[in-house]
DNA sequence: CTCATTTCTTAACCTGGGTTATTGTAAATG
DNA sequence: CATTTACAATAACCCAGGTTAAGAAATGAG
């Protein structure tokens, strides 16, 4: 059952016993999101979170000019909603599609408060889930405020090595900050001969 | 009594009995940090978390050419620390200082666990706090990615009418992202005049 | 296998914001 | 209350990255 990868990433922080495994797999969603499909869309509220057994998504928003701003991308093992609308039940500014065919389980606001109730340990688990999102999530910011884009793409590698050949280009660049433009001249034309 | 303060803001989201509150106090120490004072130098590890109860502290990190970027602003009512060194007790990267005379109380990790344990509305409460500032920090990093500076100022002056008067002007800039030159031109000649 | 769509590259030109430097002004400090 | 020291304003010049456009390459649907 691929409901395993979520209980072994709840075990590297808590110990839950098999009743309270059972409980949780109980309020849990099982949805497949074929590529392309959304399962957010702007103007929504953000019901559930996502945990991605397979395959990936991603959130983004879109600007006044309709350029796409990617928030995160979410592999295997990745939580992944709208924050703002999942905790306000607020209309959503954001929009999560899948790049590719994607197992996920869905835990409504609900369920997970429910479930808060009911297992201690998991708001534990979704306490330090979130700490470690603040800590990407900062940790960007300053890389956005200091670094130059080839710097960010650098890092990009090194975050998300796996999905650099899995995606299309342009999506990198809306990641790092950059036109799709720009990235490909970093990668190509990069070398700013600086002649005497 | 100023730690008054602290359990009002507990009390928003949580109902802590008088034991409970005592209990908690017992683990806060209360500090006084004068202006200019550090609270958190880089290189050394962010073995607490700080709720201000007046004045107001910031964090900043240092890039490699000497500037400052400020992630938070922490004026009465806020907590601030490093995540990153809070939760891994790993050297830090960021700075917190005082921008004026400020009282806060300290909770250290160890005992922000310990508390945690013994009475888990605590840890509901941090939770929230978390999930919040990760509301925040991802919706700053969308204003990066997607406005302008003219227009992350005008947002900055709306999240923090009071601080704008108060504190340097080159601080606002190191906040959005800009030199303070920049700002300095947004604010005045700012008007470019298209001429037909 | 073919045609359509999406993505990538390249290149010339443009602009928001940075850099450097100077001068003026407020605010700590003695 | 004088004098450092920090902050703000202005201006001339500069550059990282954006814009526009157009062709090449990859992907994908029938």
């Amino acid at each position: 059952m691929s409901v395993q990868k979520l209980i072994d990433s709840l075990q590297k922080h808590i110990d839950l016993s098999r009743q309270e495994q059972e409980l949780l797999a109980n309020f849990l969603v099982f949805k497949i999101i074929k590529k392309r499909q959304f399962l957010l869309h702007e103007g929504q509220i953000a019901r559930e979170v996502a945990f991605v057994v397979s395959g990936c998504l991603r959130s983004y928003s879109i600007d006044q000019n309709g350029f796409e701003h990617i928030l995160q991308f979410a592999p295997t093992g990745w939580w992944i909603t709208d924050m703002y609308s999942f905790i306000s039940q607020q209309q959503t500014h954001l929009t999560i599609d899948a790049l590719m065919d994607t197992e996920a389980y869905l835990l409504s606001r609900e369920n997970q408060l429910i479930l808060f109730d009911k297992i201690p340990k998991l708001e534990r688990y979704f306490r330090i889930v979130t700490e470690n999102s603040l800590v990407g999530s900062r940790q960007r910011l300053i890389d956005n405020l200091s670094l130059t884009a080839s710097q960010r793409y650098g890092i990009f590698c090194n975050t998300y090595p796996t999905l650099i050949h899995d995606i299309p280009q342009k999506l990198i660049a809306a990641y790092i900050g950059v036109t799709p433009e720009f990235l490909s001249k970093l990668k190509n034309g990069g070398a700013k001969t600086k002649k005497s």
